[in-house]
DNA sequence: TTGGGTGCAAACTATTTGCATTCGA
DNA sequence: TCGAATGCAAATAGTTTGCACCCAA
């Protein structure tokens, strides 16, 4: 039901990051970059974003050369392994990746689908709990969840 | 992968809530307290839980009186609207339900698939950064996701 | 040439839905 | 009695997997 359908027009590749910045970036994080994993890489690190995998493989189908869901699924997984995305998991539906891979956080408007970033400064996470034992930090979310006013 | 089974054991009726309480907990919250409900309520609402649907499933078969699948989804979701559990979404596949509806936190170990709580005073969240126009709060989720070391 | 990357389709799994049956007030 | 609750099975939807093919080093 939420609108999650937007910017459904085609995408000018003109408006994407270009090639080369995107194959530095692969580089850098040391993925060897492919064709389909470029064509991904410009579309999702064009600016800040949080789209679901769904959303990457209809973009990508839209430049013209397609790229097929499971490459889609399995170039997000490894570019969050590898720290360029950040998986955000705040709807049991579906995955979001955020293309701003720093610490910070979201709010989340449950009747849009809308996932969008909060400045990291403008919450303070108090010093930690002790963690579990055998346990060590992988990374702390906070979710604003917000409805829409009537 | 994670060891989410565990207590596959039968489950004795003399470990759970017992039924008048668990009538009463509904009615209170407005809930019609039929057969199946009053069983799902009577092992949810013993002491502090996280389950997963499939979880609550398992238990409630092994009750003896075997509840049906989709009545334990509708249920839960029925029991969460109500606000007698809440829904924990740390997992994309899975939600969990949170037998502690009050505000508090949690760790997920995203190894073993096991969450916990966190006393809500050990996190301070700061005031809240303004809220985009035309929304209102409907929560606010921190979740510390550990793994385990090595 | 050779192993990693890709693509397709089939498999999986959590969850939802339609609808006939049963239950509870 | 009568609407609500239940249960089953089938439908959905996101994600994963198996495997043959392709390509770049």
């Amino acid at each position: 039901m939420p609108a999650y359908t937007r910017h459904m027009a085609e995408l000018p590749l003109n408006a994407l990051l270009d090639e080369a910045s995107a194959a530095a970036r692969l580089q850098a994080a040391g993925i060897q970059p492919t064709r389909q994993r470029l064509r991904i890489a410009q579309i999702l690190l064009t600016g800040h974003q949080h789209l679901s995998a769904d959303q990457v493989l209809d973009r990508v189908n839209r430049t013209g050369k397609p790229v097929s869901k499971a490459t889609v699924y399995n170039t997000l997984g490894l570019f969050a392994d590898k720290g360029i995305l950040r998986e955000v998991i705040v709807d049991p539906s579906r995955v979001f990746y955020d293309t701003n891979a720093a610490s910070h956080h979201h709010v989340y408007n449950v009747d849009t689908g809308e996932l969008s970033d909060i400045a990291p400064h403008s919450i303070l996470t108090e010093p930690l709990p002790r963690l579990p034992a055998g346990t060590e930090l992988e990374g702390v979310d906070v979710v604003i969840r917000v409805r829409q006013i009537r």
